[in-house]
DNA sequence: GCCCAGCCAATGGTCATACGATAAGAACCT
DNA sequence: AGGTTCTTATCGTATGACCATTGGCTGGGC
């Protein structure tokens, strides 16, 4: 018998050299351990750090410079990029940046990109979905009315939902975006099923928006939507008012396996 | 033997070797010249193809990893993914698609995200710009002012009046953004202003958007944005509609014609 | 004293080689 | 035929050497 570790939810800790090392000097990174403008450690205190190869240190530090992180070059050492340059739409970067530094501004960022999109979104999923991209969605809700019954995992199958919402939009940029917007998304679920009541309120909404796009109502699947928004916005801004830090709770570092 | 260059193939470094390497792999990549699901060639022939050592190789690969392009593996090679996973906000994608694939697609995904995001954007823009921003955007009007009026470059100002838009949104996710649009845009210029009275008829228009956020008034400068984006659909269907190749007039990337 | 040219050294960039680790596919055994 | 083991191709990591670039230092000239 081999190991059918396929089942083990729990991320193994060893992971490769280049994997750890890039994400350790990203999150270090964007957690403003190095200040913009100043340079990194050079690369053979790098690899001492890390305890691997200088091989191992410049891939990963290519990695960064394709995320927009960094820039390179000789005798200028490996300097921070402003945040304006790095690549706000990398699906690591986002992640590093919802586990290290979920500040007020992030999340209004976010928020705000959320409320213009995924209205746009549904709409054209309602008039695009597949029947099988809408049976997908249904399965999620499916997910989430059980994990309301008998307990469960709610937040991921209410990612589900809302991935595969985007997804039904056909447009890639808009799938694109649905990762990105995933690390929004399980922060602010976490917060509104926190609350009391929270997941069995946010469930009926939930109905409401695939019952029109089923219906292939734009107009009011608009509108359900934007309900479901603002709810999630008005917990957040709750939290976030109250000066409480949030923690991140982390979802497996890896979003659906590769391949 | 391993010094000079009697070896084959084009041997042009005018960037770094690695920079030219990750261009000209990218560009293959989403050219489709290595189907979705297939190895790319194992990096001894790789490095023999391009002329660069396999430090070289594997640097670029990673690269390209970090953009979601591909995955790696032994044993597996060197996977390309499906196009949902590539990266669809990293500048470079979008760069490199739109030199090579410029497909109807890839038009019809960017306009619908330009549709979408831009109006929200002038909205915001209109609440928030400080003065500063907004004379930014002033002059990047004179500057297609006078172009219309003197000859010169109008596309370039162009692009600044509306990343200062986006820029004024004041939403870190949406100058993101505008980098990427970048691409679009300047496509559907330089279609808007090969029509003749193009310019002239777009500037009115953009002097009405400017207006309405200098007023602060979202509505109107979010109609006045529409009115122009829907302009410039029209303009881009038609081309599209007949058919005719779109060439892409950028900036003179390296002439660099790998493979 | 100020400025410019030219050298210097720090640091990343590139190359070559060797060996380890993994997993696909073949060969083998039951 | 089915499963198990083995082979092997291919990437992963490590090491050491040398090249190339660039910021800063040094020194000379005005």
């Amino acid at each position: 018998m081999h190991s059918l570790r396929l089942i083990s939810p729990t991320r193994i800790p060893v992971k490769n050299a280049h994997a750890s090392t890039v994400e350790a000097l990203g999150k270090s990174i964007v957690a403003g351990q190095y200040p913009v403008g100043t340079s990194l450690p050079p690369e053979p205190q790098l690899c001492e750090n890390f305890g691997v190869s200088r091989t191992v240190v410049r891939e990963s530090i290519k990695s960064l410079v394709a995320k927009g992180l960094i820039v390179t070059g000789p005798k200028l050492g490996t300097r921070v990029l402003s945040e304006d340059q790095w690549n706000w739409f990398d699906p690591d970067v986002v992640s590093w940046l919802s586990q290290k530094r979920l500040s007020a501004d992030f999340l209004r960022d976010l928020q705000e990109l959320r409320r213009i999109v995924e209205p746009a979104a549904i709409r054209l999923a309602a008039e695009r979905a597949t029947t099988q991209e809408l049976t997908s969605i249904e399965v999620a809700f499916s997910g989430m009315k059980n994990a309301v019954e008998n307990g469960g995992d709610y937040v991921t199958h209410d990612l589900r939902f809302h991935q595969g919402l985007l997804q039904a939009s056909g447009n890639r940029m808009l799938v694109q975006m649905s990762k990105v917007l995933g690390a929004l998304l399980r922060t602010s679920f976490e917060i509104s099923t926190a609350k009391k009541n929270g997941p069995a309120q946010s469930l009926s909404m939930h109905r409401e928006v695939l019952d029109a796009v089923i219906a292939r109502e734009p107009d009011r699947a608009e509108a359900a939507i934007l309900h479901l928004i603002d709810g999630a916005k008005q917990d957040i801004d709750l939290v976030l008012s109250s000066r409480r830090r949030i923690p991140y709770i982390g979802r497996p570092a890896s979003p659906l396996r590769a391949l």
